[in-house]
DNA sequence: CAAATTTTTGACCGATTGGACAAACGTTAG
DNA sequence: CTAACGTTTGTCCAATCGGTCAAAAATTTG
């Protein structure tokens, strides 16, 4: 019985070759960029033809757009958990370090999502100003309402939440040159503890409440 | 006398079409990186043709590489500026707005530059290892040199470094994001001086030297 | 087993790419 | 004027691009 809604309805291989080809995919897109890379470098890196690899997804694109899809929803999960009840100064710096290690853990997603943003986001922009708009507004209120309520101090919400971006997911997008800054004896596995103690300090810190 | 250093001796029309060109192609490797690029691309932004295109320009890496060595030299400038001598927090405060204005300003540039550290730094690595490292280093003592003082809080001068590169190249490098999710209304022209207020709360307030 | 279906491959296609080249054109100095 | 030099263009090329297709190979189903 095929609904009139399209269902997957796929092959244990695959959604094994699927995966198989979204993940070099992740890793040739995030390095190269989308116009950057080639079918034939992401068939090479899946391990397979290209012919084979258009059998699974029939258009560069499609690609493209699959891991775009899955990204969104992955990398905004921390600040979907950003809840209204709880300390919010706890809320906040846990907020900060579930995003600087994602910036640890996942750095081609990050690169993938900045690529996205540097060309004009044309293949998302519906996204963001529908989506990640209204999310946005919605925990900027709720980070408003501690403000008001003396929990922290006062200042842009918006603002507040860019530069938590800007600060963690620069670890990811900028990391060779975080690395060549820092050298070989502070560019090791350390600088992402070294940087959460820093933002820590800067955001937490510089957001008690004033007397 | 032609000497064994390779001078320009460029005519008039050189110079002038270079220059064209270059802007040409500031505007769209900036948008859709180096691999996305085609000369023709170029050409047609600089209103000629291709061959006519690479007359000057004779690989379209040339073009990439003279526009990156120009953009180090400016985008560097203003960490430059950071002296020693006068008040810490005010030097601080005008660097970081400084970098607000060029992100304002210059946002093709930084663009041009995310892009290439995005992809590895192919073509800039010696330069991030050798000339930026350096630069950030003798900056960072000064600011270290700070904190001993007790003229600010103690931190960790490179991340406090890597954070206002952060923050200000994001509002030039994300900027779609920027203003989807401030939308119509906040989204504005305004959006640089909101930012340039938070920021300073951000960094000056909190770089205020703890009783 | 055999038939049906799914997966894989090699060969191929038109379009686009970066770049070469000689010829034509324009400009200027003697 | 004319020879020399600087500039521009049309044409062309090999390589690479995204994608097609039919047929072979492998797998699943009955």
């Amino acid at each position: 019985m095929t609904t009139s809604m399209e269902a997957p309805r796929r092959t244990r291989i695959q959604q094994e070759k699927r995966e198989l080809i979204l993940e070099a995919a992740l890793e040739v897109f995030s390095t190269n960029g989308f116009r950057g890379s080639t079918i034939d470098q992401i068939a090479e890196a899946a391990g397979m033809s290209k012919p084979n690899l258009l059998y699974y997804f029939r258009r560069k694109e499609d690609i493209h757009e699959t891991l775009m899809q899955r990204l969104l929803d992955t990398w905004l999960a921390p600040l979907r958990e950003l809840d209204d009840i709880g300390d919010p100064l706890t809320e906040l710096r846990s907020y900060i370090r579930r995003k600087l290690e994602m910036a640890r853990d996942f750095p081609r997603e990050s690169r993938l999502f900045a690529n996205e943003i540097l060309q004009g986001a044309p293949r998302i922009m519906p996204l963001l100003a529908g989506e990640l708009k209204t999310l946005v507004d919605e925990k900027a209120t709720v980070i408003k309402g501690w403000m008001r309520a003396g929990k922290i101090a006062k200042t842009d919400p918006w603002h507040l939440i860019f530069s938590i971006w800007a600060t963690t997911q620069h670890y990811a997008d900028f990391d060779v040159q975080v690395r060549a800054v820092l050298g070989a004896d502070r560019g090791g596995d350390g600088r992402f503890e070294d940087a959460a103690r820093f933002l820590e300090q800067l955001f937490i810190d510089g957001l008690k409440p004033k007397p």
